[in-house]
DNA sequence: TTTTAAACGATAATAATTCTCTTATAATAA
DNA sequence: TTATTATAAGAGAATTATTATCGTTTAAAA
């Protein structure tokens, strides 16, 4: 993705265009499998070695409050973030830190519809998302 | 769950037998709304007061590692534990830190018809959650 | 170009979790 | 029942991810 482009997207959120809050962004971009803060750091300091980890984590939080990322869920102690903010599953691998990303609109309608006729009690959904844990089978 | 039902639990996963052991477990069962550490420790310390915080902390993973309880996932930097082990889904408020149980054989049938039907390549399904994220509502 | 509110960078602080090491105890054998 | 031994518990230090502080820099509006 294209500084420009990565620019509008800040703009459109009111943000201040950031030489990091870009470097930031188009990492989470390119990186595309859920980094951490860590990987993050990483990935800029090739390009731009002066970062400082404090920023990273800031501007991390401006993105999420802005929702130009996402924050993912695991069961460890370390964050990880997600450029597609569009509603989408996730499959995790159950013997590594592999997290990826799984879209399926049959499946979301299926969703949609069951829970249309079986609504939960006093209970507004805005959103599922599905785990789907398990393991990559080596083929051949 | 009587402490009984609780030791023998930990003598079927061969655990060794310890009122720590017994605590703890009885505490996340008991205290069914998935206990961080902390909550644990205070809800234990009632009866127990000079449990250690690093023996919560032990005895959490051995039984993460027999099975006997899970994590949860979430997208806070806070662990926490769910003591029913048996495959179900979540509800997640989206505006405070609850987190509830939810259990629907109608669609775990319905997912795991889906799923046979539409495979995953070479991805070998384990498991699959819900997080069903939303607000609840006041009625009246 | 000037102004200024906001962002950055460096480092200290915090908080959850893990580690280390000594003491205590549950389970097993005698 | 008592002795033995491997394992667990407890206390506090260490670690690690994240957050806060504060002086300096910079993006963007005037």
């Amino acid at each position: 993705m294209k500084a420009e482009e990565i620019s509008r997207k800040l703009i459109d959120k009111k943000l201040k265009v950031t030489p990091q809050r870009i470097a930031i962004l188009e990492a989470i971009i390119n990186l595309n499998n859920h980094p951490t803060a860590e990987n993050i750091v990483e990935y800029i300091r090739k390009n731009h070695p002066n970062i400082s980890v404090a920023t990273v984590y800031k501007v991390l939080d401006a993105l999420v409050d802005s929702r130009l990322i996402k924050k993912v869920k695991t069961e460890r102690d370390i964050m990880r973030y997600d450029g597609v903010v569009e509603s989408h599953h996730h499959i995790y691998c159950s013997d590594s830190d592999r997290i990826e990303d799984f879209n399926d609109n049959e499946l979301n309608e299926l969703l949609e519809k069951y829970f249309e006729k079986k609504k939960i009690p006093d209970f507004k959904i805005e959103d599922i998302k599905l785990q789907i844990i398990g393991k990559y089978i080596k083929t051949k």
